[in-house]
DNA sequence: TCAATCCGTATC
DNA sequence: ATACGGATTGAC
């Protein structure tokens, strides 16, 4: 019966990423499951794979070897996850192996076992109900039993421990005594779901269109929306009553934060909002039987409402009804390890595949939700200006032109009279937030009379200098232009735009002494929380802790720092993380004053102190179609030692509208970037792949990255 | 004439 | 990758 099993083999090689038929051994045959773990003889070696079906005949033309021996019979690669991950490696140019190690968590036979007893036979131990720690649960809970359990759908990876990059390394204890980051061991649901009353609409009814997106979900429909919330410390709930919506409907729904931090806050509101047991998270960190435990609970669909970190955009949710991504800006949603594929771009493939809604936003607003909304994927959800308004805190720019200029020192200190008059005034009633930029800026050029950033004549790149006094160069396409002059004013000067981020904590100290200093991230560890008495808090961008009742003032000091970036999404980079700290101060009403000290005329600015990121996000995703840049193209960077860049770039055979821009240098290297127009991106990713695999056929030397639209242009 | 080695190719 | 086969080279 079926005497063929198709494999999917754990080879990185691009050339082999395509299945290969063994036969089922008898004694192997019920076992040898679709979805299961097996060992194969594959080139002689024995090498791990996943049994994607099982089939009655081969078209192989040759002798079939046999399965070694089935790891386990738990089906962790169901169909659904199987056709994700074959559609995320050809969107990303990558393998299916690379993929499915990203989705699929190492196994513990341990904890498999352990778990698999379908009665509460509870294994004593490490997976079970932990008497040691009652009531430390903020992660996962303890599930009743009745009701049927639908199929599960698809597979998902805890992965990278630690935190990457911006955001703060994940928290284990907490500091002010709010939240732990990573919950602790909790309780083991192993019955079926039981149904999950619809909550109330909540604050979801302050927006526009919010009550119509939570009525569709109900009813089973698929709304897709791009979501501006509110300011303030709503978001999680908001969610929580969205996801709680989807499970009331019989679906379930998959959350994806940026980090721990986010995550214990996004936990803390669906239990709020839905009661302990009705969800799980899933994060980096968590070991790797906890890991494993997690993420076969999901699988076997006992909770429906899955929330974690970039790692569970994968979960194999059950019957997925919506999916969520906070704060999509957020660069570490974009996943390091190859083929790395983007949250955004996941949780939509998966929208789309299954069918299910979709919500993706956050306080900011990215070029690529912009371009969701601009291509009718998906509709905006956001609050009237009326309340929008109502909510904010005042919010004032102080120019580096003006005050600044006028006070050396206060220039040195960055901080300008209106800045210092704003946390005085705040210090009265409450904490301060102050937001300073982390270190490590490269420095990019711009205008040295109009600080219009200095972009390449030839590729619209942006410049920069090797070192000082060098002629300024092309960080895309390498050309060399000693003759810059502005475009828009006509001057022939350059100056680098990042002046260094000294730690502003003891200057603030003196300037306010008696006040107690809190800091939070850089240096120090991220704070969760701090209480609502005054204090001055020294955050960088992604570690300002919540106050409770909400700032009375914030000092966005970070402004030039984050606006001189050499990155194609300084602007709206350094909007986001403006707004993601403005978001957490108090209302105009309730006295709460936010100063950002950069000039009030640049347009991320006003699109702060507007409090409209929408607009700012769609004058982007503009500017980004005339000079042609993602989302409105796709491009692919290939870097690697510049012989096997070149010979990558020989073997492909690249769609005729595909542009080249380099080689440049780079750490690796050199670096090629292609460009082609959004409809040839599957014909861009599709060459190079298979670029890739006559590589790998040949043996040819040195790695080469490829990696389709880069979070970062240089 | 045989064996050690190199290259190319397939891997169920 | 690794393993195999067929061609190639070098020494008896």
């Amino acid at each position: 019966m079926l005497p063929v099993a198709r494999v999917a083999v754990d080879i990185p090689l691009a050339h082999l990423d395509r299945p290969f038929d063994y036969l089922v051994p008898e004694r192997l045959a019920d076992q040898a499951v679709p979805g299961c773990r097996v060992r194969v003889r594959f080139a002689g070696q024995l090498t791990d794979g996943y049994l994607l079906e099982r089939a009655a005949a081969s078209q192989h033309p040759g002798q079939l070897a046999r399965l070694e021996r089935v790891v386990s019979p738990e089906p962790v690669l169901s169909p659904e996850l199987a056709a994700l991950a074959r559609e995320v490696a050809d969107r990303y140019a990558g393998t299916m192996a690379d993929v499915l190690r990203l989705a699929i968590p190492p196994r513990h036979a341990r904890t498999e076992s352990a778990l698999a007893s379908p009665e509460p036979g509870l294994a004593p131990g490490e997976s079970g109900l932990d008497p040691g720690q009652p009531g430390l649960d903020p992660g996962e809970s303890a599930l009743p039993p009745p009701g049927p359990a639908p199929d599960p759908a698809a597979g998902g990876d805890p992965g990278a421990p630690g935190g990457v990059g911006a955001a703060g390394p994940c928290v284990t204890a907490t500091h002010t005594g709010v939240h732990a980051a990573i919950p602790a061991a909790p309780a083991v649901p192993t019955g079926p779901v039981h149904p999950v009353p619809r909550p109330e609409p909540g604050s979801w009814s302050q927006y526009r269109a919010g009550p119509a997106f939570l009525d569709a979900l109900a009813s089973g429909r698929a709304p897709r929306a791009v979501w501006s919330a509110l300011p303030g410390p709503h978001w999680p709930d908001e969610i929580a009553r969205a996801a709680g919506t989807a499970a009331a409907a019989g679906r379930g729904a998959l959350i994806v934060v940026p980090d721990a931090r986010d995550l214990s806050l996004l936990d803390a509101g669906l239990t709020r909002v839905l009661g302990p047991g009705q969800h799980i998270t899933l994060a980096a960190g968590l070991g790797p039987a906890e890991r494993y435990r997690r993420w076969l609970v999901v699988r076997r669909g006992t909770v429906r409402i899955v929330a974690g970190t970039r790692a569970a955009m994968f979960a194999p949710v059950a019957d997925l009804g919506l999916v969520v991504l906070w704060d999509d800006g957020d660069d570490l949603h974009a996943e390091p390890r190859a083929p790395y594929p983007h949250a955004r771009d996941v949780l939509a493939l998966r929208a789309h595949r299954a069918g299910a809604a979709a919500l993706i936003g956050g306080f900011a607003r990215t070029a690529e939700a912009t371009s969701l909304v601009a291509s009718g994927w998906a509709r905006p959800l956001s609050a009237d200006r009326a309340v929008v308004r109502d909510r904010i805190p005042q919010i004032q720019a102080a120019g580096a032109d003006s005050e600044l200029a006028r006070d050396a020192a206060a220039q040195t200190a960055r901080l300008p009279s209106l800045a210092l008059r704003t946390a005085r005034a705040g210090l009265a009633s409450g904490p301060v937030l102050v937001q300073v930029p982390r270190r490590g800026y490269l420095a990019a050029l711009g205008c040295a009379r109009c600080r219009a950033r200095a972009r390449c004549a030839t590729c619209g790149g942006p410049l920069s200098l090797a070192h000082a006094g060098a002629v300024p160069g092309c960080c895309w396409c390498g050309a060399h232009d000693p003759q810059w002059r502005c475009p828009r004013c006509a001057h022939g000067g350059l100056r680098a735009m990042v002046t260094g981020a000294g730690r502003t904590a003891e200057e603030l100290g003196h300037a306010f002494p008696g006040t107690p200093l809190i800091a939070s991230g850089g240096a120090e560890e991220p704070v969760p929380a701090v209480p609502g008495s005054p204090a001055l808090v020294i955050a960088t961008p992604g570690a300002e802790p919540r106050a409770a009742g909400g700032y009375a003032a914030a000092l966005l000091l970070d402004g030039w720092a984050l606006l001189g970036r050499p990155s194609l999404r300084a602007a709206e980079e350094a909007l986001r993380r403006w707004l993601n700290a403005a978001a957490l101060v108090r209302g105009a009403a309730a006295g709460g004053r936010v100063v950002v000290v950069a000039d009030a005329g640049i347009p991320a600015v006003q699109a702060l102190i507007r409090w409209d990121p929408a607009t700012h996000a769609e004058r982007e995703l503009a500017e980004r179609v005339q000079l042609r840049f993602p989302p409105a193209v796709r491009m692919a960077s290939l870097t690697g030692p510049p012989d096997a860049v070149d010979s990558l770039l020989a073997a492909a055979q690249l769609p005729d509208t595909a542009e080249l821009l380099g080689p440049v240098e780079a750490p690796e290297g050199a670096r090629m970037l292609l460009r082609v127009p959004r409809s040839a991106g599957q014909a861009l990713a599709a060459a190079l792949r298979d670029a890739q695999a006559v590589r790998s056929a040949r043996k040819d030397p040195g790695p080469v990255r490829v990696q389709l639209d880069p979070a970062e242009l240089s």
